[in-house]
DNA sequence: GTCTATAAACAGATAGAC
DNA sequence: GTCTATCTGTTTATAGAC
């Protein structure tokens, strides 16, 4: 408390709270690093450089390299799907429109915000490799898609789906598919335009409604 | 010639098949190992002892860790997307059938055949971070996915579909699928049942066929 | 709380023996 | 053609200064 001199005190940091943005900024800077050069491939060094301080902060702040990549898992694991669905939220009605503003998304996180699919895809191998983090990783994961389920849910209805059909299966395939078309397009963007999640969106509902009750797939023998 | 000796001459290999032999057990060793702990985690030395090698075995085989890596690459790299067409084509007739076989091949994939989805990853995740290597696999991906064009083609016509319908749209999208519920399912076993992927290419077929001309999404303004 | 300097371990790659 | 020994650079993590 006694300890600030004459210096301009330019924004009033308490130790804790400078001590949070430390971390804050290490965060980030990980995020970016991992992403970047992978878990195994990044060094603390270029981390905490990145983040504009040295080593020593890093070590002050987090347990190890380790640490601090699990600590961003858990902070970014589910990435942006929650965000996928409130986004959603707002065109309650309508699956067209929701269906282009899924494309928008796709296309957002596939050309804007590179980083993130290539972090999301490092924490999956971490989760493979590390069997105890796996299972986190699962219940963390199945949060974001029951929020899809219930917007799906709405969309069913209105598509005049019965009852019959489960909304979880649908939200994971959709979910699945989003990843799925997200990785394709950094590789290749010419095959997955814009407009090519929404239409398959389109497809799949449509087929839902109209094929009611396909629950024995084809016994033919 | 004249160097083998009082050995029992077990298989009688020349020098050059004994050196392809080689090739071929590090190739082999370098998939486990780099699927394992990933391309930068993965040292020379244990992917040579995987092997049943030394260090000096590796480097007189292949120009360092990246060669090889880029070589397991060039051939595995579109994995079995292209044994997946190959294995439906034996059963062009009947949707229904060919989507159970299907899921079994996911099924594969993600529970018995546990390094290639990881290993699958980190080649993306290579070319992602190497641009000049980014071309290569897109077009090493088109191959594949244009056998599955061909097998699509024929199920929309048995389904009715117009012409209308862009086949290499509905390729990519099963293709895409097809990847995002491996993962997915690795990670959640219980979120992505045996049926779930035939289940969703009838839905999507279904609505294909439906939906006969589906060019404008949604113009509602 | 953060920085500088350093310890200790390990990596990829090479040289020469066999 | 493959192995053993080694060189060189880099890595994580720590200790002590400020």
């Amino acid at each position: 408390m006694s300890t600030d001199r004459g210096e301009p005190a330019r924004q009033r940091l308490t130790r804790a709270e400078a001590k949070a943005r430390t971390r804050r900024l290490l965060l980030d800077a990980a995020a970016r690093v991992f992403a970047r050069k992978g878990f195994a491939g990044a060094s603390v060094e270029e981390i905490a450089e990145s983040a504009g301080f040295s080593i020593g902060a890093l070590y002050s702040n987090f347990g190890g390299k380790e640490a601090l990549f699990l600590e961003l898992m858990a902070e970014r694991g589910l990435g942006r799907v929650s965000e996928a669905a409130q986004t959603l939220d707002r065109h309650e009605a309508g699956t067209g429109e929701a269906a282009a503003e899924l494309g928008r998304l796709l296309v957002h996180v596939a050309d804007k915000d590179t980083d993130f699919a290539p972090l999301q895809a490092e924490f999956w191998l971490y989760a493979v490799r590390n069997p105890h983090v796996l299972d986190t990783m699962a219940t963390a994961l199945r949060e974001p898609r029951q929020a899809l389920e219930g917007l799906i849910d709405t969309w069913l209805a209105e598509r005049g789906a019965p009852a019959d059909v489960p909304a979880d299966s649908v939200a994971t395939v959709v979910a699945a598919l989003f990843q799925g078309l997200v990785r394709l397009r950094r590789v290749d963007p010419d095959s997955v335009p814009e407009e090519l999640f929404g239409q398959a969106l389109q497809w799949l509902f449509s087929g839902i409604g109209a094929a009611p009750a396909p629950a024995r797939p084809a016994d033919q023998d």
